[in-house]
Parts: C-alpha cells; sequence; structure tokens
DNA sequence: AATAATAATCGTTGATTTGACGTTTAATAT
DNA sequence: ATATTAAACGTCAAATCAACGATTATTATT
C-alpha cells in the first residue's frame, strides 16, 4: 500500500469575509472569539474543514452556523498559508467572500459567536492575517463588481434605484451621477419595476425594482460598467 | 498549553501550472509522476508544503526544481479541496499558474521529471483533477489578459510585434486585426523600439522591442483593450 | 394651498474609442 | 524583378462616454 507517511499533516481551516448591505450601509460581520488563543478579540468567523467536505462545502456550513442562511452568494478568495499565521499550531486558511442582505440575517443564530456588523470602514483590528483578508476580499469585489452584477446580491428581494446607486457609491467611496446612473442600469435590462414604493426615505418615494433572475443570470458575464473610470479606482 | 488537537491534519500540496511561450507556440509543461499513485501519467508540477515555507515559496521551490528559473510571474488560481481528489490521502492543493519564456527554460534540469512541453490545445489528459485547474487557469489567463499586460511575461527580453500579435491570436483563439493591433500597442507606450531586427520569421525582418520595465509596472492595473469585444470571449 | 424634498426622465454636448477596412511604403531573400 | 512580410498612416461611421441642464412627478409637511 502506498502512502505519503513522511510528510507533515497541517490543518486546514476556512474563513469567511461576510459582506452585507442593510439597504442603506456596507458592513462586515465579525465574531467575538469564544476561545484561546486570541479569546475575546474580533475575528472572522471560521472553521477547520471536516473530513467528508470540500472546502466550498466547509464554508457554506460555516456560514449557515453564524447566520441561518443558505445559497449565499460564495466565491473562494484565496488561500492563506503563512507558518506564523496561527501562533498555535500551523494552519492554512482558505478565505471565501459571501454577501448577503443584511435583512435576512437572523440574529438569535449568531448570539453564540457574539456575532456583530460594522461598517465596512469602521471595523476593529483582527487577529491573525485576518484583516489582510479583508483588506483583499474588498478590493476582490471592486475589481469583480466593476465587471459583473455581482452587487445585487447584497439587495433584498425589491429595492429601489436610490439603494442600489448608494451601494455603488459606498463600494467604490465615490459619488455617482444620478442620471448617468439611472440609465446605464435601465440599459442593462437587469430590473424590473415594481408597482409599489418604498417612501421610508423621500417625500415622493422610490420605486421598488427586482431582479430578472434569468437575465441576471444570462448577463453575469457581459462586463458592466457603472462606474466611470474604473481603472482609476480599482487595483489587484 | 493551547492546542487543536482534536481537529484532523491533512497534507497541503502546491501544485504548477506553468504556461510558457516559445516565441510561436503557447504551451504547458507536464511531467510524467516518477512515483505512486498515478505513476508513468502525466501531472501537473506539484509538491507538498514544507514546515518553514509559506504557499508562494512553495510553488517558487517547486517551479524552480523544475525549470531552474527563479522571479518568474506566479500567481494564486484556487485551493482545490475535494475529499476524493487524491486517492491515497486527502490532500488540499494549492494550485498557482506561472507564465515563463520558454527559451530561458534549461532542459537539462528538467530532466529528472521527465518534463516536456505540450501545445496548449493538444495535451494528454492529466491525474487527480489537474485537467480542471488547467481549465481553470486557462480561464484565468483570459480573463486577467484581456485588462492587465501580463502576456508580456511569456515573451523573451526581445520580441517582435507579430510574435506579440501571435501571443494573444493564440491565448483567445482568434484573429486580430494587425493595423488595429499595432496602434492599440503602441498607444499603451510600454514598449521600446530596438534597433536590431528579427529576421527569421520573413524577408523584410521585423524590429525587435523590449518592455518598458517602469511603465510596465506603473501601468499594470490599468485596463487593455487588445482584444477585440473581450466580452464575447471571457467567461468566469 | 404653498413649499420642500427626493425621484425619475429626457435631452444635449463634445470627446473619445471602437472595429472594419483601404492604402502605401519598407526591406530583403529568392 | 518578384514575392513576402512588416509597419505605418489614414478613413469612416457607430458607439460609448462623462458632464451637465432642465423638467416633471409625487407627497409629507407647513
Amino acid at each position: 500500500m502506498i502512502t505519503y507517511s513522511e510528510q507533515t499533516r497541517v490543518l486546514v481551516a476556512v474563513d469567511c469575509i461576510i459582506f452585507g448591505f442593510d439597504g442603506e450601509q456596507l458592513k462586515i460581520l465579525l465574531i467575538k472569539r469564544g476561545f484561546e488563543p486570541a479569546k475575546d478579540q474580533w475575528s472572522l468567523m471560521g472553521g477547520f474543514v471536516e473530513a467528508n467536505e470540500n472546502l466550498y462545502g466547509a464554508a457554506e456550513r460555516i456560514l449557515h452556523q453564524l447566520t441561518g442562511l443558505k445559497d449565499l452568494y460564495l466565491e473562494q478568495l484565496k488561500a492563506y498559508g503563512s507558518p506564523e499565521r496561527d501562533p498555535i499550531e500551523r494552519t492554512i486558511s482558505v478565505a471565501y467572500f459571501a454577501l448577503i442582505d443584511i435583512n435576512k440575517y437572523k440574529t438569535q443564530i449568531s448570539d453564540r459567536y457574539h456575532a456583530e456588523w460594522f461598517l465596512i470602514n469602521d471595523a476593529p483590528s483582527l487577529i491573525f492575517d485576518h484583516d489582510l483578508m479583508v483588506e483583499e476580499a474588498k478590493k476582490r469585489i471592486r475589481y469583480k463588481a466593476a465587471l459583473h452584477p455581482i452587487l445585487f446580491e447584497l439587495l433584498p428581494k425589491k429595492f429601489t434605484i436610490p439603494q442600489l446607486q448608494n451601494l455603488y457609491e459606498q463600494v467604490y467611496n465615490t459619488k455617482i451621477d444620478n442620471r448617468n446612473f439611472i440609465r446605464k442600469v435601465n440599459s442593462t435590462d437587469l430590473l424590473i419595476k415594481l408597482s409599489d414604493k418604498d417612501k421610508s426615505s423621500s417625500k415622493r418615494g422610490a420605486f421598488y425594482y427586482t431582479l430578472d433572475k434569468n437575465k441576471y443570470k444570462a448577463k453575469f458575464q457581459s462586463f458592466l460598467n457603472f462606474i466611470p473610470n474604473p481603472e482609476h479606482l480599482i487595483s489587484m
């Protein structure tokens, strides 16, 4: 029987960078670690990969544990494997980022992890190399969202154009001309206008829209350009 | 003392998808495995991550072992972790892709690995999930090269415009209008025209060019568009 | 009933880029 | 002299772009 017996085995973990949008602000979900090392420090949600699951499955499980949600947008970011990244024992971590609508998130489930949403630009510093992971995840999202309509994954089923624009403005930390933005959004043909309005943030009220799922899938690969001169903003 | 003792440890490997260009054709470097399992089958070059090195360092080492080359373009593709991907024992593999100028490659070093260059569209099928890795690496290169000038990493120090165009045509498997291509290339201002010519492939001879390294670094992030309608070609 | 505030549409501008295509000139091996 | 490839220059209409002006719609507030 063949074995790889002379090789060292290491721990493999999955860590999740969870981005959320509540209709107003872009946030990230962090947990307060309940165990050593680095107990009581802020951290990404993570866990070890189990014997029978693949990496994506592990990320799904971990995400479900914390949020109670399934079928989220989830994409592998990168594997991190510096020998010193975990002080206790060498651990390779495969980072995944998820995009979720905060309104779907169930608080009660997260209580055991002491999870909290933080504004994307106002989050505490994290354990190990998690800050680096978050930075690289932000870059990746900017990069990808400049070309593909992934930001819709952050929005509720029904959303308004001002919410959508606000989301883009936060992701790219820039002001977007509203007239050009609407024109571009309409030209993608991805949205279906509903008959009811959101009157919470204005007197007139903004029409709700919903994503045309079929067109979304069909057009996912075709490049978008909601952001003027994205090459000035993106680096990765 | 804190430990993660109850967790299972697994093997972590690095596999390299090595793309090369010899001035005429785009190729991939494969090895014939000299050990079990899957002895004598074609495979990507890989190896286990050692105790004192990070993932990128492991990829560099493995690449150096096979090619004798250092300081190559090397980028992490993705981590692969299906439980069944290695029949002997669970192994997570972090795939890296490298871009190299085949002329720099030293044959004698590779002999112990029975390495061979294959045309990109005429390679044998590989062990484990290596075919999947190669497919995803090809996609990644197409995606990235549509936006960033990474294909220059495949070219020799001195190269001609016809060589460059040929390379793009092979990567995207398409014909490119030569007049528009030259105009676009010149407009990037990335190339320095040399005074000597390559007369091997034409009577007139084509001027050699070299990459302006400073401008290359400065402009790496700004999007290129050598490929007409890249959105028709790219998917990832 | 007037006002304020946000939402949404329509239109214009000139600049730039795009791809498709035509033409010409250059250099040199044969 | 000829064939062949390199390369530069030009044209053209279509499309896209960002920036900006103006208007209308809707409704809560006063």
